[in-house]
DNA sequence: TCTGGGGTCCTAGGACCC
DNA sequence: TCTGGGGTCCTAGGACCC
């Protein structure tokens, strides 16, 4: 059996750590530049706010039921992640960790031993315990069911935080009841598509042949059909390195000029090259893209992208500007107002095992390795950005995204510690 | 005024081969 | 007038996930 561990509404329950006035109330997280909603309360959900809403459009809601918001601090809630990643890993001996709020449990062997949802029910405990933070478990054969689990978990309050599909007769009973839409694997196009077959509940879905399935659905819908039917077959399992490497960001005010824009690929590219860096990979390609705002249809709307490739595979970061450089160039258009861009590496190879060449015009390679390591080395003793290029531009002339109910840093910074007055 | 960021996998179709 | 058959590899774009 496998066991999804959910973290209830993750980003919000992390700020109610901090601020445990907010219990019960509604609470959401924004994405970067305070722009959408990421995440939200039950609370918050109740009085008509969703997942991806833009904040401006919401104003009337917010004043109104008095909604408590919070800019993202993703280092706050990965620190909080890693944590409760910490507790599983010490009760059950293989977690594989999928997203920064969900993780599955093998349980193999366990029942053996244990009533696999009393000693689940203690590993909620225990997280609650030790983090005050909320957690649904699903438990069953396959993936694809231990998450519709987990939604019935949290959403009925019997199951105390732990829902069990071990037999054939929960199987459909879950099936029938759950909304299709939320499978995990069914998305907007095949839930468009399943309608029009007529197939409107998962059990519907699930009792179809094998072979209807095959002849009409991709490969991950098929899937998605065998581990409704308990059959696992998706594998999540951590991938090494990553083989692509992004990094991109809307901008609070639209850039016009070439020199604005060249300094954040330039930012950019060194937070990809820095990445790249800690999984001890190197990449070959290096692809830009610049975008319009395509909300102002009153402007000229642009959108492009180039790759520039590499001779040989890198991790250094002066060269991965170099060509972020030289792709942007080759895509900037003059008189756009530019409202988002990013750098993207790709045909990311270990680096411990790269082709030398011959013919290589960077002479002095393994010192420009050790710059790199050293240039790494004090940005994480002095933090980021301490050590950067020129290219760069200065810090403080570059873009900021905006942040304005931003929490402190409560779990990474001892300035930002909390101070409790009793 | 203000609309997120970072990934993976699959597939159809093009380009090429004999 | 009529214009084959069988492959491989690559890539852009789609669909999905959090």
């Amino acid at each position: 059996m496998i066991a999804l561990v959910d973290c209830n509404s993750f980003f919000c329950s992390v700020e109610k750590v901090f601020h445990p006035g907010l219990n019960g109330k509604p609470v959401c997280v924004l994405s970067c530049n305070d722009g959408c909603i990421v995440a939200l309360t039950p609370e918050a959900k109740a009085i008509g706010l969703h997942r991806g809403d833009p904040i401006f459009k919401m104003k009337d809601i917010v004043e109104r039921n008095n909604v408590t918001i919070f800019s993202t601090n993703m280092y706050l809630y990965a620190a909080m992640s890693k944590r409760v990643i910490n507790i599983l890993r010490s009760d059950i001996h293989h977690v594989e960790n999928y997203s920064i709020d969900e993780s599955f449990c093998y349980l193999d062997g366990y029942e053996r031993h244990y009533n696999l949802t009393d000693y689940m029910r203690g590993v909620v405990e225990k997280i609650r315990l030790y983090t005050d933070i909320p957690v649904s478990v699903g438990i069953a054969p396959s993936k694809t069911l231990a998450k519709v689990g987990s939604k019935f978990a949290k959403k009925f309050k019997g199951y105390r935080s732990v829902c069990m599909i071990d037999s054939e007769e929960k199987r459909r009973k879950a099936l029938e009841l759950f909304d299709l839409a939320d499978v995990w694997g069914i998305g907007r196009q095949t839930l468009a598509k399943l309608n029009y077959y007529g197939i409107t509940t998962p059990l519907q879905f699930a009792d179809k042949k094998e072979s209807w399935v095959k002849s009409r659905f991709p490969l991950p819908t098929v899937r998605t059909w065998k581990e409704l039917n308990g059959i696992p077959c998706i594998d999540t399992s951590e991938k090494v390195q990553k083989q692509s490497i992004c990094t991109s960001r809307s901008f609070g005010e639209m850039i016009r000029d070439f020199d604005t824009l060249k300094a954040s690929v330039s930012d950019f590219a060194a937070s990809c090259a820095n990445k790249l860096r800690g999984q001890r990979s190197a990449a070959s390609s290096v692809t830009v893209f610049i975008l319009s705002n395509r909300f102002r249809e009153d402007l000229p709307q642009y959108c492009n992208g180039t790759t520039v490739t590499l001779e040989m595979p890198t991790s250094d970061t002066i060269e991965i500007t170099t060509a972020a450089t030289k792709a942007l160039k080759a895509i900037y258009r003059d008189g756009i107002h530019y409202k988002k861009a990013g750098v993207i590496l790709g045909e990311i190879t270990d680096a411990s095992y790269i082709q030398q060449d011959i013919f290589d015009r960077i002479q002095n390679r393994p010192e420009r390795n050790l710059l790199m390591e050293g240039i790494d080395r004090l940005n994480h003793h002095y933090g980021l950005k301490t050590v950067r290029l020129a290219a760069e531009g200065e810090p403080s002339l570059l873009w900021h995204p905006k942040s304005e109910h931003k929490s402190g840093n409560y779990l990474s910074d001892l300035n930002e510690i909390l101070t409790i007055r009793i």
